[in-house]
DNA sequence: TTTTTAGTTCGATATTTTGCGAACTAAAAA
DNA sequence: TTTTTAGTTCGCAAAATATCGAACTAAAAA
């Protein structure tokens, strides 16, 4: 594969990237800006660096870079003697991953409970389905701490 | 807590999984159906009680029920005598949302395998990141059938 | 055979979301 | 002090999406 072939290729996949994190949630021009700053070679962008590569205007690169510092999901640093920021993905590690799926369990879990303690009967289908699925999710987010212990020391 | 006020807490309950459904890509009629059909006593509805309950067309209806049967999320049954498709939650089972959360993590690493595969350096700061994440996520879908083991022995 | 039921399909309308440009700001540089 | 840089904010227009209504269909009932 040559370097042009692997550059388009990444152009390909920055934009598959877009489109499976707009179903995230996230709007289309962030959802690139995401997949860019994981794909490309280049791995810190300035502003208007950002907006030249994306073709977009600086309003747009503003909102959407704001909100992905504010979900967590970038973050900049600056060097001595230059004043711009410099964007980049955040390197989160395997442990935060963990502690955000639990997070997001555990909230799902409460409006289960909350279907639950509003049921007239607590042995109807969706009742009884809806208690064995509590059961479960509880039991697997005991089991993600340990999961934690475990890859840590593994060999 | 009296009847009445049940009931509401059961309406504004829909809302807020109606809410969080947007989130996760449904749209807003579809996602407060999945409330309904969740939360309320009822738990089987006709279409024309679809339609009635949530004042909605019957195109609406149509539209959002044939999605969300689509994406496995409702089924419905019907019985002897009577034409009407009586629509209600499917009741999963945690196995399967075991492996459906095997299958998104799947998928995810594959992207992360063609992030990597296309980068100049391979020991770039994401490339290193995105390496170990791998790494964890593999680890991860290993433990996940022994979670199914050990939950289903569990005394 | 005709009518009714239980939906479906499709084009039009309403609503929401997105991205833009112009004007603005705070800090640094000149 | 004035100018430039590096963005931010906000109202608007365009694009996308959601919902609707009207016409339609296939099967069952009369």
């Amino acid at each position: 594969m040559d370097e042009a072939e692997r550059i388009r290729k990444q152009k390909e996949l920055i934009e598959f990237i877009g489109v499976q994190q707009e179903r995230e949630g996230f709007q289309p021009v962030t959802a690139r800006i995401m997949g860019m700053l994981m794909v490309m070679d280049k791995e810190e962008y300035t502003f208007d660096e950002i907006v030249e590569e994306m073709q977009i205007s600086k309003s747009s690169a503003s909102t959407a870079l704001k909100n992905l510092e504010l979900r967590g999901v970038i973050e900049y640093v600056t060097y001595p003697g230059d004043r711009k920021r410099y964007f980049r993905f955040v390197s989160g590690e395997i442990d935060g991953m963990i502690d955000e799926m639990k997070k997001k369990m555990k909230q799902h879990a409460i409006i289960i409970h909350q279907i639950l303690d509003l049921k007239k009967d607590p042995n109807s289908r969706n009742a009884l389905f809806l208690k064995n699925i509590l059961t479960g999710m509880e039991f697997f987010m005991l089991q993600l701490d340990k999961f934690k212990e475990e890859y840590h020391s593994r060999p």
